[in-house]
DNA sequence: TAGAATTTGTGAATAATTTCACAAACCCTG
DNA sequence: CAGGGTTTGTGAAATTATTCACAAATTCTA
């Protein structure tokens, strides 16, 4: 076993570990470096190397027992806990994210929307508890709320990223097409909106 | 200048590209590497090194002339190419980003609307032409459309692809809660499922 | 059980990327 | 135009990440 991992691996073993998810559905009891390389279009060297990052896992000759591989990546990264989330900025983007449905058996609770047109609030027909923008600082401390998706313009997503974060959020997925910047260390941001990734894919496609 | 451009360079150079927009919009003409890092969350050193893959942009003592910088970017990297692209899967989250506004002034033409569902289709009020799913391979090829939104259940998320391809995509942004397999090299794909990023963002939380 | 076939785990080699440090180029002021 | 203040561009160093190659462990087969 080695010592702390790369964060390519990091990012890697969240993906293999929805994978084994999948293969337990499937009721797949243990599985090869080779296996999950083909899967993933990664190298099984790669594999092993992120998986000896957890420490020794797998069987020589047998591969991997799911079930264990699993708990000890959730273990490691966190995966197993339930956290709380909500989603700001109630478009038709925002709306399609809150009702979303996968995110109960991934361990996401999404337990408030915001929005700060108060009008609009009342027009949208939802289980989810709805506030104004303004109260974000309150109910993100209060719900204890620690992952948020950012669905708000452009011109006011470094705002309501502010505002997130001083309520207590730690991790924040921006559908803004703007560059947030965390003002706190330890708080993360992952930005993904669509024409940021048109962009990339169109630059990988000129250059290939 | 050196040689060839390290991938994640080029994922920066796409993130400067649109800082560099919003800079013109806002009448500023000029601007200097740690101006840039500053904004982005980035060394200077580093954007001085991402530039420098261009060939020689800035002026000693000045900073970067931000029109010949933007242009140099977009050249390099073929972002200034208008580009047509779809969306499969026409659930509430392809809807809204299918009649997303903010393509256009991007350079990206949504020029299609898939669903398997043809019972659906009648009833998306839109100005995009929309068709069954069957018809993708061909409807690609016809438009030549490059670029893809993949916004289908994950089941039907592998084959969605594989048809795009067929047809002629170069690259696809995957909304599926799926690792996609391209099948062909220089196809490229891009997995932003949200609760991938909950997930990754879970595991930076845990491990800092 | 002997031998063939798998498969892991990992140190070492290689490759990729980031950071650094500073000379050279340029602006600005008086 | 001289001198102080900026800022670029870039080799070289440092760091980080990937790939490789193979011993050791284990299963399978007859």
């Amino acid at each position: 076993m080695q010592s702390n991992l790369p964060k390519p691996s990091v990012a890697r073993l969240c993906v293999l570990y929805r994978f084994l998810e999948e293969c337990q559905k499937n009721g797949i009891k243990t599985i090869s470096s080779s296996q999950i390389a083909n899967r993933l279009s990664l190298g099984s060297h790669s594999i092993r190397k992120d998986i000896s990052y957890l420490g020794e896992m797998g069987d020589s000759g047998m591969g991997y027992d799911v079930e264990k591989l699993k708990s000890c990546i959730s273990n490691k990264l966190g995966l197993h806990k339930e956290r709380r989330a909500c989603v700001v900025g109630l478009g038709r983007l925002g709306c399609s994210i809150m009702n979303y449905t996968g995110f109960t058996a991934s361990g996401y609770r999404i337990v408030a929307g915001f929005d700060s047109n108060i009008n609009k609030l009342e027009t949208i027909r939802t289980d989810i508890d709805l506030y104004p923008s303004y109260e974000i600082v309150e109910v993100v401390k209060r719900k204890q709320i620690e992952l948020a998706v950012v669905t708000v313009p452009a011109k006011s997503a470094q705002e309501v990223a502010d505002r997130l974060i001083e309520g207590g959020v730690r991790g924040i997925v921006n559908f803004a097409p703007v560059i947030l910047k965390p003002k706190s260390p330890n708080v993360f941001v992952r930005n993904v909106d669509v024409v940021g990734e048109f962009d990339l894919l169109s630059a990988l496609i000129t250059l290939s």
